[in-house]
Order: structure tokens, then C-alpha cells, then sequence
DNA sequence: CGGCAATTTGATATCCATCAATCGGTGTGG
DNA sequence: CCACACCGATTGATGGATATCAAATTGCCG
């Protein structure tokens, strides 16, 4: 298995100079319907992505870091919600002047594309885990994909370092349920039950420990996942 | 709301002259692990993609229809099966001679990027389905989702064509439990359902009439949809 | 007609949702 | 500093949707 860390997305230097925004927690980034003309790229901090049926159910969609890009669509609009979850750093740049830095720079369009997949193979990840796993089991793929994207954030190499296990939980349970199609007490007992099977310690509301990984990934059946592509041959 | 069909893709001109291979229901294009240098574009009948886990659980990603393009993965080696549910007939092309006649054509490589967008946003739809509906919703929206393709496909340009409303199901149960994250019996009663609520008529084992469509939709709730871009304004 | 597979239907079990109560932290004002 | 209120999280009790197991039925192909 690959284990060294990928160098971020070069297409990503479109967005040198640009103009950042802060944004704080709950602060919404972009709303759903509002013209695509901007596009993203986050330079700390975390957002969430979510959708809402007219209905009110709410499906959150994944959870951005940084050097994530913001702004795949295909319509003239975005169909759905970027919220801070922490205080955010963005760097923003109109889409048409993105996509003319990118223009004619093969190794940057290829870049994008490849980024492109990885999502596209995220999403696989989660459709799997949504229609599949069951709840435990879900929390314990969030778990490991929380400790991966702190992991690829702060560009830690070694995937054994300790500090990787106290895993930061900074959204509200409501948030997580919504992530993975649960209600928020299944989230809270299913944390009560990977700590009764001593995989986790809960130190707070917003800060687990993972005690032991892994029995995690052996529930998580994290194998199972698509997503070697995003660390590189060490 | 736009209501004429969408040309189909420029970029599929790639596959002009390519040689074409056909599958017998049941045969296996794709499987999981081969290498991903070929790509393929369908050009009659109907594939299955889903990826299955260690221990044998197996979701279903999507079904594949005429100019549907196959092979977006930013890995070398495909990580999930495609199968044919009908005879179907694919134009097959290596990928790097796809990529070749891509390169330097702006309007090529921008329809590839944005049919990739397209299927980003039906994987959204399928998440919320997944995290949000029940099932009986879920198949509410698959229904629809087949008449939608077969419209596409078919290149019917009036959505109130009554024959549209004659639904093929070619793949089994078990194949559309697996795609909704359900059981089999469990899509059998929720058919059952649909047509006590007088919003289907079952056919046959492989075919279903909708007789309230208006009723349908409402059910799936089809506006909270991502995909109007698949359309066209006429 | 016979036999096998797919589907439907039935009975029951399980998991998760729902509704409700309690707990714990945090901020405010007395 | 403490009382109080408020919000999020946890825990408890119950219900409902779907899974599971089993049987009956239908459809399909020889």
C-alpha cells in the first residue's frame, strides 16, 4: 500500500493572488441557487456541503479541508449549501477567470480532471457506506475519514504518528447524522458503543480518541474503499 | 422548466470507427481490479455498474444507457464491475487514444468535463436518496429515473409521449435492492405499495405502467432533483 | 408437463427512528 | 459567586420500517 503523501493539486495555482474571504462558524459561504460565478479554494478551516429536499430533510454531503476546490457544477447555478463549521479561510476567484488560467495549461487540466475523479470516487465511498453499512459502521468510516483529511491537512507523512488518533469532531451530532443518514441519538449511541468496544475514548463532545485502529478499519472495512489514489507511491 | 432534449455529447466523436464489442445479459465488461486502460461509449442496450465489498455486499452504482460514456476513474486500475443486463453493444477505445483525440479540442474536452459534472451531480441525487428517502420513495425516483433515460435514449422529445410511461425493468429484484440499499423482498412490497396507491400497474415480472405520474413524482419528490442541466431549454 | 429460478407473500426479528426525560456545559444577570 | 436558563448531547422507552427467514406462487425454459 501506498504511503507517502500526494503534493496538492497544481491546478490550485490558479488561485495565487487571489482574494481571500474569512467566514466564521454557521457563516454560509455559498447558498443554494446562487449563480456559480464563483469559485473556491479553502486555505483553512472547515465547510460543509449539504443539500435540502423542500421537505427539510437535509443530506450533508461531505466535509471540505483545505486545498479542497469548491465549485464543480455543471449549472449555472449551485443546487446546494456551503456552511463554516470552524473559521474559515477561502480564496476566491470568479469562474470565468478560473477557468482562462487553466485554459491551455495541459498539466493544470489534467490535474483538474484528476481531481474531479477523486471526488467522483468519494462519492462511490459514500453511496456505498449510505446504502450498505450499518450505522456503527458508518461512524467508523467518518472516524477514519476525519483522521485521513487531518492526516492530508497538516501533511503528516507518517500514518502511524500518534496525534493522528485524537481526531477533532468540530460539527454537532445533528451535522453527522446528516452525513450519514441517521438521526442524531443513533449518532450519540453508536459513539457509546465503539467506546464500550474500546475503539474510541470520548474526551468531549468534540474530541474522540481512537483507541484502537485497527479494530476500526476492520469495521469500517476501510479495504473496501477506492481512495488509494489520493496518497502516492513512497 | 426546460423540456427539449440535450444534443448528445461532442467528445463521443472520439469513439468515430472504433471497434465495437457485444455482451450477452450477464457478461461481465468490466471487472473489478482490471487494468483501466480501455474506455468505453454504450451504443445499445443496458449496463450495471456496482462494486462489491470483502464481504460479499454489493451496492449498485448506476445503470448505463446509449451514449453513456465508461471509464471515469483517476486510478489505473478500475475499482468496480459492469455488467450487461440486456444484449448491449459498446464502442470500445483504448484510453490513451481517447485522451490523444481529446487533447487540443477545447469544445471536446470541455463537454467530457462537463458530462463528468453531470454524473457528479446523479451521484448526488443518489446520496440523498440513500441518506434521506424511504423506500418506497426510493423507488418512486427509480421509476422516474428509468422513464428519464429511456427518454433520453430513445431521443423522445415530448415528455408526455404516453409509451413512456410503459417502464422496462430488465435487471432482477435483486439488482434494483442493491441499487436502492435495500432488500429484495423489500422492493417487491414497496411495488406492492405503489400500485395499491394506484400510481403503477405491474405488467409483468419486467415491466410496470405508471398510471399517475403527476402522483409519482410528487412521491419521489422530484423538484428537489439537481439534474434540470440533462435537459435543454427548447 | 416438470423443474428450477425469480418473485411474491407471510411471520417474526432487528435496527433505527421517534418521543420524552435527564444531564452537562456555557453564558447571563442578580 | 451562584441561580437560572438555554442548548446540545446523552439516555431511556417505545414504535415503526425494513431485514430476515420461510413458504407459497409465478414465470420461464426445457
Amino acid at each position: 500500500m501506498p504511503d507517502a503523501l500526494q503534493p496538492p493539486d497544481v491546478f490550485l495555482h490558479a488561485f495565487d493572488g487571489a482574494p481571500t474571504r474569512d467566514l466564521q462558524p454557521g457563516e454560509v459561504l455559498i447558498a443554494a441557487g446562487a449563480p456559480a460565478d464563483q469559485v473556491f479554494n479553502i486555505l483553512s478551516g472547515m465547510l460543509m456541503l449539504s443539500r435540502t429536499g423542500r421537505d427539510g430533510r437535509r443530506q450533508v454531503l461531505s466535509f471540505l479541508f483545505r486545498d479542497n476546490f469548491l465549485g464543480l457544477t455543471a449549472t449555472d447555478s449551485y443546487f446546494f449549501t456551503v456552511e463554516a463549521v470552524t473559521p474559515t479561510r477561502v480564496a476566491c476567484c470568479s469562474r470565468s477567470a478560473f477557468n482562462a488560467r487553466l485554459e491551455g495549461d495541459l498539466q493544470a487540466e489534467r490535474a483538474f480532471l484528476n481531481m474531479t475523479f477523486r471526488v467522483l470516487e468519494d462519492m462511490v465511498d459514500a453511496i456505498y457506506s449510505l446504502g450498505q453499512r450499518s450505522a456503527i459502521e458508518r461512524l467508523a468510516v467518518f472516524l477514519l475519514y476525519l483522521r485521513h483529511w487531518h492526516r492530508l491537512s497538516e501533511a503528516i507523512a507518517d500514518d502511524a504518528e500518534p496525534t493522528l488518533n485524537n481526531v477533532s469532531l468540530p460539527m454537532t451530532r445533528e451535522d453527522i447524522a446528516d452525513f450519514l443518514g441517521l438521526q442524531k441519538e443513533t449518532v450519540s449511541r453508536s459513539f457509546g458503543q465503539l467506546e464500550e468496544r474500546s475503539m474510541i475514548r470520548r474526551l468531549d463532545n468534540h474530541r474522540v480518541q481512537i483507541t484502537d485502529l485497527a479494530a476500526l478499519r476492520e469495521l469500517a472495512g476501510v479495504m473496501d474503499f477506492a481512495a488509494p489514489q489520493r496518497l502516492v507511491r513512497g
